[in-house]
Formats: structure tokens, sequence, C-alpha cells
DNA sequence: CTAATCACGACTAAAACAGTAGGAATTAAA
DNA sequence: TTTAATTCCTACTGTTTTAGTCGTGATTAG
């Protein structure tokens, strides 16, 4: 029950991107410069963005000069979208997924009841939260983690 | 971000269990009647109910007529604790853990915001929610699925 | 022309997952 | 005392997922 690098990164990168968004109007970001923040490989980013590009959530310009920037404003983008591209459909289970097959147990099934309840609880953050929200976010030193 | 089915078929097998003892009080319930009721192999099961016995949630005894029964009342076993068994540490990245190493971009990390209310979220959750009310759950029909 | 940049598909090593297998120890009951 | 049912323990293994890398091609500003 882990995030996959695929999901943390793509957000990583995202959340760059919005920053770019904040300060200048119509800024593009390139693969090298957020690998610089991000921390990840120029190489890994370039495959995490296709994906991003794929499902609409950023822009590209080819060539010299070039780079990626936000489909949209960040304030229309949530956490929620940038996670399903990296890691898939984000229910805890398969089986209470829409396009997911139900098992077999499911009419007896009391335990369904406990995915439903995670999964809502999950949704209810990352689809309310927008990157500008996380954008604009300063981590605070003094905040207990965990 | 899935379950395993470690975690899964786990809380299958403690919820079967609370189950009996909603009925009778000491009762036992050998593996192979795990299996039946949870769709799960015995050979697997066994390994399962091992980690959880090792956790201190079940007690068995051995021998002809034996089988495993719940350590404690089911309304003071929670889901998460079942899960933790099953699945480890149950934040979504490592870098929240109180037992994880922080990442080196923590200082200046905004996205640490984002994990840290899926995790709240998701404890919520999870260790509000006991065997108890698991096990007297019935899953109705009419309920939207996602 | 050239350097910087994105674009695409194939490939791979390592880890995690999802079990399985063999056999030993214990105990109730015949 | 034998037998059958049961838990207990340690390995082992095939498959899938993860986490990338690599080579090469296409595009474009200067």
């Amino acid at each position: 029950m882990k995030m996959s690098t695929k999901g943390q990164y793509s957000l990583r990168a995202m959340v760059a991107l919005a920053q770019v968004q904040q300060n200048q109007e119509e800024g593009m970001l390139s693969i090298s410069q957020m690998a610089k923040q991000t921390g990840v490989t120029v190489r890994y980013l370039e495959k995490l963005l296709r994906s991003l590009k794929a499902a609409g959530l950023v822009e590209t310009t080819r060539g010299a000069a070039g780079g990626y920037r936000l489909a949209k404003p960040a304030e229309c983008i949530t956490v929620g979208q940038v996670l399903q591209v990296g890691e898939g459909r984000l229910e805890p289970v398969e089986c209470i997924q829409s396009d997911g097959r139900p098992c077999d147990r499911k009419k007896s099934c009391a335990i369904q009841y406990v995915w439903q309840r995670i999964s809502e609880s999950i949704h209810q953050v990352i689809d309310e939260m927008t990157l500008k929200e996380v954008a604009s976010q300063t981590p605070d030193e003094n905040q207990s983690v965990i």
C-alpha cells in the first residue's frame, strides 16, 4: 500500500511546473531543469512526462528553448488526476473499482465496506486538493511528522 | 497503491474469526474451515495466520480439534492493526513514516503535505473501525459501488 | 548548421508478490 | 497406543511489478 515512484515523481514534476506558473505566466520548464529541482533523472522524467502529456495534463513545445507547461491553470488540476496517471486507479482493491471485475464473493462480502470507506477517504483528499494549493504550501518545520 | 492479498486475506480470516465469536463465545475455527469461508488456500492461510499470531492478534490450540480464535474481543481489534500485519506500515510513502528515513528533500518539500493528509485520512478510517463493526456489516445490494 | 530539446519503443536488473512444498510437533479420540 | 486432525517451521519458486536505462529519431531557435 505504497505510492510508487511514478506517482511520487510525477507529482514532483507537476508541482515544479505549477510553481513556475505561479511566478511567470507562460513560463516553460525543460526536463533538465525539472531534473535538478526534483532529483529525478532526465531519462525517467522524460518517460513520466510523456504519460502526463498523453493524459492531457501538460503541454509541450519542441526544439531548442522548448519545454513543458501545465495544460490548465494549477487550480484546475487535482493531485488525484496526477496520481492516477502514475498509479492507475487509486482504489485500494480491484473489486470495488467501476472498471474492475467484482470478485465472486461480492454479494456476501462484509469487507467491501472497509475498502469503500478507505477509498472514499482517499478520494476526498486528493480530488479536492489542487496543484495550486500544493505549490503554495510552505513546509512547516514544527509540524509533527506522524 | 493497492492492498496486497496478504492484507486482504488476513482481514478475511480475522473477520471470519470475529463472526464465530459473535455466535458462540470461545469457539475455535480451523484453517480448513477458514479456507472454505474465505476462498483462500489452506497453505497460504496457514502462513498468514502465523504472522497474525506473532502479532498477538490470534491465539491457537494445537492438535486435533484445535484451531484459531481472536486473542481479544472483536471490538478491541481494529482493521488497521490487521492490515498492518499483512502490509507493513500503511503510510503512502516512506519519507513520512516515523521509522522510515526522511528523504533529503524533506526540508523544502511541499509535497509531504499531500502524503500527510492522505495518511491521516486513511488512518482515521482503519484505526477507528473494529472487527466487530465489520463482522456485523451486511452488504447492501443497493449501495453505489464507486 | 548546430545545439538543445522533446518523442518513441525496446530492453533489463532487481524487488515484491503470491503462493507451494515437505515435514515436524501436538493432541483428542478410537 | 495408534490414528487422524491439526498447528508449526523453514525453505523454495514462478510470475509480475517496479524502477529505471538506452539508442535513436524528430523538431526548432539561433
